[in-house]
DNA sequence: ATTGAAAGACCTTGGCG
DNA sequence: CGCCAAGGTCTTTCAAT
């Protein structure tokens, strides 16, 4: 499943395209690339059909709808045993406040990017769902003052 | 600008189809929410207009074509000179290999997210970006063993 | 692999409840 | 606000190269 897929220079710039805008229609990017309408379409059906393109999500304003604060959690995690830790790992993961879930070496176990409304919604999930949990040795919380996404292809 | 913006029901569950899979057509989300295709497009454009609706992205599957090395880096930055260190965050989020960055309070000042080729790769990018700029007084490099994104949006 | 043509589906707008 | 209807555009398939 990790096979390395080859990509030539036209499938690496439908994926730049669609990586920026995923909204951009088959018309726009068959120009973009220099191909017929048709063609850009087969390419991209096979670019979905081998695994490389994964699908397209729409981003949101969080801050605009209530969603204010940002955190990072540095989570350690006790006697790592495999089958708990997994089990953790997706119940995090799955949080409907959880951007992002990390599994790292080092000095933290799991980092835990949240975005919640306020000091008091982070304060909840810390303590109703890391706190809950007997593999969470210790959570430290650091305040996001600015987080920036990047929405690009890797160059060749 | 960060003025909150009221969300209907229709608005929210319009916005949590299209977090799932931008690519949905308007006629299947105008379904799904039992709108006329011609209201659920008004609805779309509005939330777009309203900036709440940003865009949105293709997610391509990095390891599927040779990025099979994902890192954090702890920066550690010395006097927080402001002008400074936005040139640096700002330079920092603009290399094709970072994901994510973010400013934040506690042990690091920037923690930075990146998807690399190989261990070469990002020695490289770590001593020719990082350890280049006066800013950086030490980076801690975590390998990331798992990683998992999530694309959907919090409940109201 | 790429193309053009054709059919059908969809988007998009404007006028009206 | 939401709906219907119509025109115009785009997607999607396929036979041919």
């Amino acid at each position: 499943m990790a096979t390395g897929t080859d990509l030539d220079r036209t499938d690496s710039a439908i994926l730049r395209l669609l990586t920026k805008d995923a909204w951009l229609s088959n018309k726009q990017i068959a120009a973009a690339v220099g191909l017929a309408p048709s063609s850009c379409h087969e390419r991209v059906k096979s670019l979905r059909a081998r695994g490389v393109l994964l699908g397209a999500h729409a981003e949101v304003n969080l801050e605009a709808i209530g969603f204010a604060l940002e955190a990072v959690l540095f989570v350690q995690l006790g006697k790592l045993e495999v089958e708990v830790v997994d089990d953790f790992v997706g119940s995090t993961a799955t949080l409907p406040e959880v951007r992002h879930v990390f599994l790292v070496s080092g000095r933290s176990d799991l980092i835990v990017d949240v975005v919640v409304r306020d000091m008091q919604h982070l304060k909840a999930i810390i303590s109703e769902h890391f706190n809950r949990h007997d593999v969470v040795l210790r959570v430290e919380t650091s305040v996001v003052f600015d987080s920036r996404h990047q929405h690009v292809m890797p160059p060749p």
